[in-house]
DNA sequence: ATTAGCACTACCCCCTAATGAGTGCTAATA
DNA sequence: TATTAGCACTCATTAGGGGGTAGTGCTAAT
């Protein structure tokens, strides 16, 4: 047993070397990552004979070998069969991962291709997160999703309220971020069209800037407070506008390149895709992850086993929020296997996500 | 050789005799017929002892091989291998299908399952047809398929002129169908929001209950009617209006469970799905089998090698146009392998197709 | 016109043996 | 003491061979 070799303390913390707290020796991260590297090139599991020869060092199978024993001691890799190589876990695809210094510069040739020809167009801002989508899922071959703006974030530019016939009211709310949704609420009563524009008018004069958040928890306390009750307009309006920016969809995303998973070796066995599937199809599991992902800026990675959706566990996500002038509105984000090439992914996500974001705020109407 | 006693000339048709305008008699239609339906169940090449046992008729292996012989020699069946029994090519799958009277009744069972709540809700039609094609999707257990209500023929029941900017316009459109579309349109000169409403005033006014087609067609011929020059509300009106309804979106598709393709045991192979997953991506291929479809009612299959796009020559298509009360607006259609199960599939596109058409005549503005 | 019988074919499954890449352990080496 | 060479062993993969099965075409009998 020669484990003292490999690990150290880590210097400059007071906490007790238990197992977790130990990091590796220069050479034992040097053969893991090289481990790592090769095998999300080859998808094979890593023999010692093989890895002697394509590692920097010169170091023979038999030095590596005790090297992966300790490594897959630690719980870094393990073998599938008695003898047939090793594979890296999660965690040392996160020691990988976080080995890695910020996101390396995407080639200038890939850089050409990620451009959003969109806002020529006068395209919604759901024209250009489908074309951000799609240029990443081409780009990565994997499955990539965006979730659309939060709508309790962004903030109201305008109103619109349309009779469209004698009980229904088509609601237009424009926000600042350049989305526009509509939405039809039934009504009892019939109103006018003139009396339609002057409770427009009002909460656009009222509620313009403040987010949709703000509007609705005004809006709630109007309804209790008992003064309203006296003024016909204002409490129309309240009424009216409680069902308008009633938030009816709860965070919706966009998915491309579902099937890219299919085609990679790594998933090639169909049971290991079949629970990812059903994970796109219920959607909240991704949704969650991408909303978290709104929290912080940068990338994020989510490795296998450290998603909490069982069904995700399989995968890994990259993913990174994009925003506004002013709000974090979304994350943009790549739906892959473990053992993805994680350098160049993340480089593409963060360039995607920066001209996203870049366009977006562009085409804003602040 | 004893193929006389297998055909017989159409009767009532002065046409030459020449082999596509032969019938089969009528134990080969049996046989055929036969084959095909344990193939779709089995999807494994049909031997003639197999055969001989599920068949209703009683007959020997031999008699069975002799009309195969024959079927084959026609270009009913092929045989992958010299001794592995033999499976129906597209024209079989044509034979049946023209076999099949009007679609069967869907079972009860099924009925229920397809019914689309999302009315109450107040839903968009794209949400009652995102609600269709995935019902129809699971139902069906392949990828399913509807095309947007075409901007052409959808007559206009409102429309909104909103200034976002000072160069911005934002334009709301709603169709009598109930689709709402928004677009942006972009403008040299600044207008007041009163003029704006003055305008959309007038369009209303004049267009009302036209269809978009007709639109284009007036706002153009206004353009070169000189007389408008001189009144400068019309002249804008016709201005923004012609931009306004300008066709910006070529007509759009959902889709919906493109995933069960790859669980479908005829696709097993991963090669044949390739071809159909670009299909997918590229839409056009799909949109123009959609759009004919709408020409006439009723239920529309395509047959593999039917199709002229090449990427859809491994598959089939089930279609059926979708109406409100006025117009056709769009087609739903399932894809799956050549050897779906016809009988139960058009029965359910055209019950999904029915029930769709009554959900959105229901909540249509007229 | 239909069927029974026969020779033949080809896939499929199982078993076996050979191969090769990998491992752990121990002893030799620098 | 860290490293390496050598050895015995494991196990997945591959190729080859035999039996079984389901199929075919042809011919002769019914």
């Amino acid at each position: 047993m020669h484990r003292g070799f490999l690990l150290r303390i880590r210097t400059g913390t007071g906490k007790k070397g238990v197992l977790e707290n130990l990091v590796l020796n220069e050479r034992a991260q040097l053969v893991l990552q090289s481990i790592i590297e090769n095998y999300i090139q080859s998808s094979e599991p890593i023999g010692s004979r093989t890895l002697s020869k394509s590692i920097a060092a010169t170091l023979s199978p038999a030095t590596i070998r005790n090297i992966m024993s300790d490594l897959a001691e630690l719980g870094y890799l393990i073998q599938t069969h008695t003898s047939g190589g090793r594979v890296p876990t999660d965690k040392a695809y996160r020691f990988y991962v976080n080995s890695l210094s910020s996101p390396t510069s995407v080639p200038e040739q890939i850089k050409q291709k990620i451009s959003l020809t969109s806002t020529e167009q006068g395209l919604q801002v759901e024209g250009i997160l489908a074309e951000a989508v799609r240029l990443l899922a081409d780009l990565t071959k994997f499955a990539c999703v965006v979730s659309t703006p939060k709508a309790s974030v962004s903030r109201l530019q305008r109103i619109e309220l349309i009779k469209i016939s004698e009980d229904r009211i088509l609601v237009i709310l424009v926000t600042k971020a350049g989305v526009v949704r509509d939405k039809i609420i039934f009504v009892k009563e019939s109103h006018s069209q003139e009396f339609l524009n002057s409770v427009a008018a009002f909460l656009n004069d009222e509620f313009e800037d403040h987010s949709m958040q703000e509007i609705r928890e005004q809006i709630h306390q109007s309804l209790v407070d008992d003064r309203n009750r006296y003024h016909d307009l204002l409490a129309h309006a309240v009424r009216l506008g409680k069902k308008a920016f009633e938030l009816n969809n709860p965070g919706e995303m966009l998915i491309d390149g579902q099937m890219n998973l299919l085609l990679d070796s790594h998933f090639h066995e169909q049971s290991s895709v079949r629970p990812i599937i059903d994970a796109f199809d219920q959607k909240n599991a991704i949704l969650k992850i991408l909303d978290d992902s709104m929290k912080h800026k940068g990338v994020h990675i989510f490795i296998g086993i450290e998603n909490d959706s069982k069904q995700l566990q399989g995968c890994s996500l990259i993913t990174a929020s994009y925003h506004n002038k002013q709000n974090v509105l979304g994350s943009i984000g790549v739906v892959g296997p473990t053992s993805m090439d994680y350098k160049s992914i993340i480089s593409m996500v963060d360039y995607t996500a920066k001209i996203l974001s870049k366009t977006i705020t562009e085409q804003s109407y602040d």
